[in-house]
DNA sequence: CCCCACACCGTAAACGTTTACAGAAAGAAG
DNA sequence: CTTCTTTCTGTAAACGTTTACGGTGTGGGG
């Protein structure tokens, strides 16, 4: 590994000047004789441009970093595989943030910017502080969050619609003829909990159903949470018919007491999931699910990002993005389907195709 | 976004020389009235150190690379899971490249290197060709490879041992008292689907069971492909016991035809899958998968790369990560678990947790 | 034969750091 | 008061590029 031939080690044996050097390499006009030399010495030695240096000058990494809460969340990583493509094909490379949900982490990232290692960041916080808006405020580099910024913030933001996507689905239990519809929800000091809470409300009000304390439970976003919520749930209301989750682990959490309780899903009780990751095509019965539009908010967030970069002035812009019911099994029931069908409605059946194991284990 | 303050405006602000503020901020002993005259000056300028002109000199980035096939793949995304926090933890940062799949894009890889933009690679290859090997003999910073790789390779290797985990689930089978155990496999061009095939065979060699033609159906690594591949198997062979799959998403295609065509698993026909996928956890009923160890593989290859970034010129090391079956309901059956706890004895259940949706869909 | 235009090329400065080296200041020892 | 040490600081070079600017050589027109 010694020191790699640098544009004067070119130069020197090109015989001629590391000017000359440079202007061939970016093909800037030269003389052909000039061309072959510099060509010739530059292959011989295998030269490779310092990206450093160059970046030095040029103020350009050409990188781009994703600061996510945690690299194992399904719908961060849908967002990444939608980023990463855009980025690539751009000529961006990708630099990737785990904040792990540390607000302190995340003010870290932003303030990072001021090293200049990046050109730009998309940044999806848990929650949005007032330290995240000063920072955001004086950032040294391009940024595009993803979520729920107050009001005139001054930043390329993109947005899901989890109010609309509850109403969806608790519209379409309804529609099923559904009239005790129960909420699994996470805590309502996160901003989605928030939301899922009080869409929720405000749908059953839409349909002229009453809202009831009972048929709230409240625990955390994970599986074993949704179990012992669900669980309690039964306990205080056997009479639910329907389950509307804050997510797809909860609902697959339910699924596994409905199971155990010997209740049909969806017969007995019909479930929902949110966020349509592929843990719901998965299961069975296979769940429906609201999909937030991860992948579109991804690639919307990559794209608001690049515009940005290459160009313009112009002033911030707020994308948002509709969310889409994907009814599966779980509340549709298997007479509507053939079996062995269980992901071919929703388009995340595709997605868990593309997004499978090609080569998986390849290091056996 | 004006140009941010650099050492100079520092110095001058500070009335000192830039050589005096590199040592304040670098810690190296300096007169107190320095120190306190330099901090007053970079903290009312807001000054944050410029990454890039600090590589260029100290020629280290900090940054190292991982490239994967496929970023929607979940067997990599594991091994991502846990080479972010070992490197975070280390000061490093994470460049993302996907290639997927595509060799010319690998040893695009390989060579960007010389633009030492990081200090080291991770990289999970589709398989090795001479020209990954030349790259590799030649690269310019230290190269980690999750995978096989030819005897005598001089570089750092974590691998999988995947015939030894088909045997284990092989093994496992045949305890139960499966005698007609299928192979669902991949393509046998590829690294896994070969090592598959091939300890398929020796397994029930060992176990001295007949190898039948009949009882091998190959398609691809996906769920559709391997439901049509399950369907054939049925139709030629009904009376198949068990299906060993080459990997989670053919398992679960798998589970799919088994549902449609009335059999039970696992009293019926059991089957495993490969992989341990978080996908295997959330299946109903849960899959029994060989798990080969893709998170392990992954800290593993990211601590070797910070040995080698740190230290010695130590001869390469070779670490070898050995199988684990992660036994489900789809192999042990409903009787022997209780209801609800479908991911109770794998440890993936236990990830499956830790990975979840906390914050997801916080954008809403 | 002289001059000019033009194409090409080399010199040097710049990007923002770190650091070797030597100089300045200040105190201790004679 | 000189000299030697010690401690601190400033100057300048270096990392590997890109690029403004001016210089050289060629050919054509007068």
């Amino acid at each position: 590994m010694a020191d790699g031939p640098t544009i004067n080690t070119i130069a020197a044996r090109a015989g001629v000047s590391i000017a000359s050097v440079s202007r061939v390499l970016n093909g800037l006009p030269t003389r052909q004789e000039t061309v072959r030399k510099v060509m010739a010495a530059a292959d011989e030695l295998g030269y490779v441009r310092n990206a450093v240096a160059r970046s030095l000058k040029s103020r350009r990494t050409h990188q781009v970093a994703f600061a996510m809460a945690d690299v194992g969340n399904p719908a961060y990583l849908a967002m990444l595989r939608e980023i990463q493509p855009v980025l690539k094909a751009a000529g961006y490379r990708l630099v990737l943030h785990s904040t792990d949900a540390v607000v302190a982490d995340e003010i870290d990232v932003l303030h990072s910017l001021g090293e200049r290692y990046v050109d730009g960041l998309i940044m999806s916080p848990l929650r949005v502080t007032d330290a995240h808006l000063e920072m955001l405020a004086a950032a040294r580099a391009p940024v595009v969050i993803i979520g729920q910024v107050p009001e005139g913030t001054r930043v390329d933001n993109v947005r899901a619609d989890s109010r609309t996507g509850v109403r969806l689905a608790i519209g379409h239990l309804h529609a099923l003829g559904r009239r005790r519809i129960a909420l699994v929800n996470g805590p309502l000091d996160t901003v989605p909990g928030a939301a899922r809470g009080a869409a929720y409300r405000e749908a059953l009000e839409d349909l002229g159903l009453p809202y009831e304390e009972e048929l709230v439970e409240i625990g955390d976003f994970y599986r074993p949470e949704g179990r012992r919520a669900v669980a309690e749930l039964l306990a205080r209301r056997p009479d639910v018919d329907a389950l509307m989750c804050a997510n797809d682990l909860i609902a697959l959490g339910a699924l596994d007491v409905l199971r155990g309780a010997g209740r049909r899903v969806p017969e007995d009780v019909a479930v929902v999931g949110m966020d349509d990751t592929d843990l719901a095509a998965a299961s069975w019965p296979a769940l429906t699910s609201v999909s937030l539009g991860s992948a579109e908010r991804g690639r919307a967030a990559a794209e608001l990002l690049l515009d940005r970069l290459q160009g313009g002035e112009r002033e911030p812009r707020l994308v948002t993005v509709a969310p889409r019911l994907v009814v599966r099994a779980s509340t549709l029931g298997e007479g509507h389907r053939a079996a062995g069908s269980g992901d071919r409605t929703g388009e995340s059946g595709d997605r868990a195709g593309e997004s499978g194991d090609r080569a998986e284990g390849s290091g056996a």
